[in-house]
RNA sequence: UCCUCAUUAGCUCAGUUGGUUAGAGCACCUGACUGUUAAUCAGGGGGUCCUAGGUUCAAGUCCUAGAUGAGGAGCCA
């Protein structure tokens, strides 16, 4: 069998072009049949579609028949035609069969039933040849093309901002270290402490947490900036919205306002969701019957609906006067948990919610500061079941007050030096955004835990694949 | 990291107030069936009851510690 002859599932199920002689290749998922027939059901991953080969067991040698099982890969010639039985319009009458790889039935450990998605993570290598996996995946990269492409549409430059950073001013968690120190045998200074000097890039090095400061620096050049990369997180978190290594999108705007900056989040993210519904039907349609047969419902109220809106202050009233009983108080100063913010979206307003204006205390440094000298232009876009989908601002572009506000938290000014240096040469008013890429994934699959929609995810203890 | 719950066959789970030889469905193997749709039907094999201690005449079941997983919380995207 040839292999430049092959073709996708997909066509082939597309093309309905019965009576041509073709060639497919793919991996089994089921075998059925009797002694004079085979049905073998096949996938290549194009489409979570199968497509039906049709053999008679006199034409092939037992061997061969035998090591068609579940997981077993094979490649297949023979005419594309319609199909007699219900459940396929087209199936492949096989003339030719070859098989590239057995899956031994007794220790593969996918079977044509359901698992359960705790035993899937533990065979991540694996997992992504089951139906479900092949669909978020699949709408993974769907959503990583519709990210470029409505950033490219709208003259936005892709900025690859470094991965290796020595800045520990980002201040958005623990981060992890990068060093090609001997850790058994440190370089000491006089004092004791560690040399960092004699390190690979002569300081202290960690893996990025954010790429929006050097973003920032994008902006102030191309004016319109995104950077989409893998970001990395030290911390200790063991729930289903957290990953020590995920991906983000962190668009950065030169003259854009807090306004125009929630107008960007809000338009790109039903640009996503609209691509998703359009792109990506039959996997969301199968992920809609498996798993939450409220999630097309959802994408489309979604797209078809327009956020909600408000203020920080306002929010904190909304909840003071909720009478509803929270484990943590409210009150105007306090940072909302989720219980708060959950309760917002998905009971008080039942749509997405933005909120603006927090108080500056419960915010990052680079913010801009309102005239009340108490709240700060930062944004959250809060989603039903995920939280915080997006979290960004306005950036505070006045030299002094900046300055004066990274001395207040002791930041080294040596640390940010380039990053005030925007603001002494040519500032100009901008704003940005970081999107968590699984967050929005989690959104738009229904999947519920993060770690389903990552190929091979890393969390605290974790690190296997 | 804290709180709660769980861990029994390859997978998903049942297992009564502690009491004989630990069960089911699916998967797997064998056989039957001329077109199946998570095929069906009959039969068969398969167990470190998470680990280590302890209580007891007797522990899958009770106690202690640990490991792993899940949910909630915090940190955040």
């Amino acid at each position: 069998m040839v292999l430049t002859e092959r073709v996708k599932v997909k066509a082939l199920l597309e093309s309905g072009q019965a009576g041509s002689l073709v060639v497919a290749m793919g991996w089994v998922r089921t075998r059925r049949g009797n002694k004079n027939v085979s049905f073998i059901a096949l996938n290549d991953g194009s489409t979570i579609n199968n497509i039906q080969v049709v053999a008679d067991n006199a034409n092939y040698p037992e061997e061969l028949l035998k090591g068609i099982t579940t997981g077993s890969c094979i490649g297949v010639k023979g005419l594309l035609v319609e199909s007699p039985g219900s459940g396929q319009r087209v199936e492949i009458q096989a003339q030719e069969l070859e098989l590239f790889g057995t899956a031994d039935p007794e220790t593969y450990p996918l079977q044509k039933k359901g698992h359960s998605m705790e035993f899937l993570r533990e065979i991540a290598h694996l997992r992504p040849r089951t139906n479900t996996f092949g669909a978020v995946l699949r709408i993974r990269h769907a959503m990583a093309f519709a990210i470029h492409k409505y950033f490219n549409d709208k003259g936005f430059t892709y900025l690859h901002t470094p991965i290796i950073t020595a800045s520990d001013a980002e201040g958005a968690g623990a981060m992890f270290r990068v060093t090609t120190l001997d850790v058994n045998n440190l370089p000491r200074t006089e004092e004791g402490k560690i040399n960092w000097s004699e390190d690979f890039f002569g300081k202290e090095a960690n893996l990025t947490v954010s790429g929006q400061l050097e973003g920032e620096l994008g902006a102030m050049a191309l004016s319109e900036i995104y950077t989409f990369g893998p970001t990395f997180r030290a911390e200790n978190s063991n729930t289903p919205r957290h990953l020590a290594e995920f991906w983000m999108i962190e668009p950065e705007m030169a003259f854009y306002d807090i306004v125009a900056n929630m107008d960007l989040a809000e338009d790109f993210l039903k640009y996503l969701i609209r691509y998703a519904l359009e792109n990506c039907k039959d996997d969301l349609e199968f992920l809609n019957k498996m798993y939450d047969n409220e999630l097309l419902e959802r994408l489309l109220f979604v797209v078809n609906n327009s956020f909600e809106r408000l203020e920080y202050t306002k929010a904190v009233e909304i909840l003071e006067k909720s009478g509803q009983k929270f484990e943590f108080p409210v009150f105007w100063g306090a940072d909302l948990q989720s219980e708060h913010e959950r309760y917002l979206v998905e009971k008080h307003f039942k749509k997405p919610v933005i909120l603006t204006n927090y108080p500056k205390e419960i915010k990052a440094f680079y913010m801009k500061q309102n005239d009340d000298g108490k709240t700060v232009r930062a944004m959250d876009v809060l989603f039903p079941k995920i939280g915080e989908i997006i979290g960004g601002s306005q950036r505070e572009e006045i030299y002094q007050k900046l300055i004066n506000r990274i001395n207040e938290l002791g930041i080294p000014e040596k640390d940010v030096w380039w990053y005030l240096d925007t603001r002494k040469f040519g500032t100009a008013p901008h704003s940005g955004f970081g999107l968590g890429f699984e967050r929005l994934l989690l959104f738009v699959t229904g999947m519920t835990n993060i770690r389903d929609v990552i190929p091979f995810p890393r969390t605290p203890n974790n690190c296997e694949f």
